[in-house]
DNA sequence: TTGATATTTTCGTATCTTTGCATGTACAAG
DNA sequence: CTTGTACATGCAAAGATACGAAAATATCAA
């Protein structure tokens, strides 16, 4: 079996953890440091157990890593890079869908942006 | 609703898309040019309508364009763009999985990287 | 028209994902 | 050792995807 074909399937493994809204969102949170289990559920609306869902499944990719400090589980990305290659996908979303207009794409672009850091 | 929910949605839509290896061969296949169902399916082994369910698919999603010939449906990509930020990706596999050594991810990395012509 | 080629569509089934809720475990404080 | 907080895990229902095989459509050529 060709390299390439190990090669995609790996990385469709890895598109597979983005395609969901939540776990977007939660990799976008993390992108300026790490964060207990609570605090992202608070943000992102959620309920506790459904982001413990999505970390176990980001964990067992090892696309987060968690550091427990008594009871409470931080979570940090292994490679803060990602939240910015997520944001480079932004582009692909402009024009596209009339529920989701070029202004709101632009919001959440400066939202996620590394150096944005108000409005948390 | 607030908006990042709508844009992380659609986001995810998108990498759905991706979270396949036929469709990120396919992708990749198309960096270069238009190019006709049989094609396709020759290069990447598939059966003819697979390629097309998959074509179908991206197609509604408006991530490729159709132009018909006679009886050949030629294939582009709608963005580009978007090819190379596929390749970004294989940023994140380094090191990941012993099932796909590094030297395979900087196989593929060269064999889609839009300067590559040769190996086709 | 008939036949061959190119592509799409349909369909049934197997498989995977998502989701909410309930339960379980770990730690800390009193 | 009991209570409360913080997380994780298990489970079952619902939903979405993937796949191969078969059938349908469209085009061209003889």
């Amino acid at each position: 079996m060709p390299s390439r074909i190990r090669v995609a399937r790996e990385l469709a493994e890895v598109f597979k953890l983005m395609a969901h809204p939540d776990r977007i969102r939660l990799i976008e949170e993390l992108r300026r440091g790490e964060k207990d289990v609570n605090s992202l559920a608070e943000f992102l609306g959620l309920a506790a157990p459904r982001v413990s869902q999505h970390l176990s499944l980001l964990r067992a990719h090892r696309l987060v890593a968690e550091r427990r400090d008594g009871r409470h589980h931080y979570y940090q990305l292994v490679q803060p890079d990602m939240a910015d290659w997520i944001v480079d996908g932004l582009a692909f979303l402009e024009g596209r869908s009339a529920a989701v207009p070029d202004q709101e794409i632009e919001d959440a672009r400066k939202l996620w942006s590394t150096s944005a850091a108000a409005d948390h």
